[in-house]
DNA sequence: ATCTCATATGAAAAATAAATCATATAACTT
DNA sequence: AAGTTATATGATTTATTTTTCATATGAGAT
């Protein structure tokens, strides 16, 4: 029975996706607004967003011809807690602090 | 101010790197008992033991010739556990699963 | 029914990361 | 001090991921 845990992380190891989950922990965003508010080109929002959604690390839902992602909470924000609590133990200020 | 935290999670979305974490999390390895372990390359495991090392997600010892890794359970265990839990909840044992 | 806005998708290109190979170092043994 | 075992390192090759670009789809407005 082989270990695929680490698929999860793949999410999380990219820059791009890293900030899409960054800019819902406040509010859920429609794509519209996330193209906006991390400047970046809408496709590559789109493709990042569907990998995001495959593993349950967003959820969409349509409002009309908009689409609002949320971001899942209960697995996301303790993970980066305990990131930050790594980086203020080890890196003091230089590796992961955000 | 930027977030660099995606960097931490590079390590846990390698495969290798990742079953090297799985095979310190019941104990201590020497180099040779990774390789052993894992049926690796020698140089592949230095060079993976080498970044887990500079993350502070392993912690080496000399013990004569050979260096001695072990996990930070502190922060793995946990993490691992996040993902279980999100597996179980989302994934039904498709995708997560170890 | 056509137009426009919002978003998705596929394939190719570009960028990044990881593995390999050859070699180096360091400690113990003889 | 020469040999051997254990591990590390650098440079190149190879593999994997990510981005881009062009195009498609789908919903609401006209």
């Amino acid at each position: 029975m082989k270990n695929k845990s680490y698929n999860f992380f793949t999410h999380l190891a990219n820059p791009t996706k890293f900030k899409i989950i960054m800019a819902l922990r406040e509010k859920e965003l429609s794509v519209t607004e996330i193209i906006t508010e991390l400047k970046e080109e809408q496709s590559k929002i789109s493709h990042n967003l569907k990998s995001l959604t495959q593993c349950h690390i967003v959820e969409v839902k349509r409002v009309g011809k908009k689409r609002i992602y949320e971001l899942n909470k209960d697995t996301i924000l303790p993970m980066i807690e305990l990131v930050k609590k790594h980086a203020r133990k080890y890196c003091l200020g230089k590796c992961h602090k955000d």
